[in-house]
DNA sequence: TGTTAGCACTGTCTCATGGAGAGTGCCAAG
DNA sequence: CTTGGCACTCTCCATGAGACAGTGCTAACA
């Protein structure tokens, strides 16, 4: 509705336009609100001070910008920040050196996805100077790979069940007394046997038919790993990792402690972000969302700049940052956009043509 | 030093020390200046506020207390909350229905490392209304248990490295094109045959004569389990798992965004709190740092109540909270205690006799 | 010798006050 | 449509006075 709006009653002049982007990007940079002198002094446009005053008046009428006070200068709405990302920002590219210090980073690791992860978080922290996050790329419907069980002492072991994604879970379950590794083996090779490459409906089915003969702790292993793929399955994004979070204090919106305590909150529980990151699976290239616009009240003053990287379909995630709504977002953007290509063709490389 | 000075030239009147302990007491609790009134007030000495300032002066001289500014109240200094803890602080048990609640919620979940430290992060935080760190435990000194590879491209496969104190790592690794389920598990059987139980020493000398006749790719993936183990073997803690940061922000002396930003990289720059969690892996019982004592300046402003957990010398971690210097000590300490003694003994029972 | 009442003193905290300053909106002229 | 001019509005900051809390000291008392 809001760009229906902006398209058919609103079209803003070039000058207006213009006012608008160096007010903005004024604002980002020195969090103080913007007058129209200042604008007139930046912004080479040849009009005097008054113009600008009269332009500004208009803009605040559409609703691009507000007073904090009756004199004080204008400050950016939700919806003046979204059409400056959507209108006004060109995209731009991260600049060449900082693509290579970030290669860099990426090829000094080892080909973990944990540390592929954590570099990308830190990465994210580090060049865009706030939060980031990053959700463990998932298959969108897991399959059994492999199941394999460590002896740890005669009542329990290790169980460590990889699934299509490549992920391992890894886990301890009690078996029989006097189990040893020859009959965990056993059973591990008459399960991988018949399980590879079996969906969750599959597997449920096979473990049902096969349990009359099986012992009991090996019915409550076969139930555990078919809850493991329930639980991958489930719509959920998992574990969130995250980095920079000190950089948040750096910006002046969150002196409010209040504001910050809620973005320790929602990095602290996934479930607040979740159904935003959810829907973030299923889009491509960079998403923004500004300021809890739309359905996402519950992040008021905050900006999200999110990207999907991975393999579509066999493992996807979420990354990027979280920051004030006064985000440099052309910078974000080309950050966040960056790290997912990389990240993605790093993946593609290494899992190869990997069903 | 610090002990022996109080012992020898500084022995407290009975008075004195229950002054001492319910200004401390009343500071904990308000976070204001104790004055002599409020002391009069609350603790029934019998003796007027007259009395009081003077002994309040004496134990000012003594060190145990200072005034924020000429006329206000007292505050105890780092040495007093030392003989608080030390002398006045009678060790408390953890009220049973806390402790029924506890282990509720640990009987309930999955038998796996990774929750069982989770949970006390949170079961701590919660209780503690504090931050609080769990880091994994860790054999002293680690030993081969069992490699397994799991094909996951032609080129690909995941590196299961269970180590003696029953942590799995985790890893993609780069094998020879083409190599199939079949020749990963030549290959990890023939290690897994040569190094059972082997510590680094042994395993870097085994696969030195073994190599000759090894592929490249499994080169290299020697190296890498020789170095996972040196990594474990490494004075580290490993990851730190952390819960109830936005605790922290109901403090006032947390107030101060600096202060806040400290504890933010402590928490996620390990390598801060190392050497303090390192030396915790050799004491029994519930350790208490205040304020940055001694060695520790670092961690100025902050308290750590933390406690060794686990089974010594097999597998060792560390568990407490963090919070202001002004910390409600008691409590803090039965909660670390009993939750350390807790997860303790759910090791036992899993581990048993594994060696 | 230890305890107490009384009192002057010292610092913080809060609130009101009054410019200074920044920026606006509007008007009338170009 | 643009511009200079100007009154107006609101915040911000420094200042100062008064309330308040709690002290240290002194002198009297048991």
């Amino acid at each position: 509705m809001a760009e229906e709006a902006i398209a058919a009653e609103e079209r803003l002049t070039p000058r207006q336009r213009e006012i608008l982007k160096i007010l903005i990007q004024a604002y980002i940079s020195s969090a103080e609100p913007v007058g129209s002198s200042t604008i007139q002094r930046i912004g080479q446009l040849g009009v005097s001070s008054a113009t600008i005053r009269n332009e500004l008046c208009i803009l605040e009428e559409l609703g691009y910008l507000t007073q904090p006070y009756t004199s004080a200068g204008r400050v950016p709405t939700i919806k003046g920040y979204r059409y400056f990302v959507e209108q006004l920002v060109g995209r731009v590219e991260l600049p060449a050196s900082e693509q290579r210090t970030i290669r860099h980073q990426f090829h000094q690791i080892r080909l973990h996805l944990d540390q592929w992860m954590r570099l990308s978080a830190a990465v994210l922290a580090q060049t865009s100077r706030s939060v980031s996050l990053v959700t463990p790329p998932r298959a969108a419907r897991s399959r059994f790979r492999h199941l394999h069980l460590v002896s740890i002492s005669q009542r329990a072991a290790v169980m460590i069940l990889v699934l299509g994604d490549g992920r391992a879970h890894e886990e301890v379950i009690l078996t029989a007394d006097y189990t040893d590794q020859d009959g965990l083996n056993q059973v591990s090779n008459r399960w991988n046997h018949t399980l590879r490459g079996r969906s969750l409906r599959e597997v449920r089915a096979s473990a049902e038919t096969g349990l009359a003969s099986a012992e009991g702790w090996e019915g409550e292993l076969l139930a555990r790993i078919t809850q493991l793929m329930e639980e991958s399955d489930r719509a959920s994004v998992g574990e969130i990792y995250s980095d920079g979070l000190a950089n948040v204090l750096r910006h002046p919106e969150f002196l409010e402690i209040e504001r910050f305590r809620r973005v320790v909150n929602m990095l602290q529980h996934a479930s607040l972000l979740e159904p935003i990151l959810l829907r973030m699976l299923n889009t491509n290239g960079v998403q923004i969302i500004i300021g809890g616009e739309g359905p996402y009240e519950a992040i008021e003053h905050v900006s999200l700049v999110l990207s999907r990287y991975g393999i579509k379909h066999t493992a996807s995630g979420v990354l990027g940052i979280m920051g004030p709504v006064r985000m440099p977002y052309a910078r974000a953007i080309s950050t966040v956009g960056y790290v997912a290509q990389l990240v993605g063709s790093l993946m593609a490389d290494v899992y190869g043509a990997y069903a």
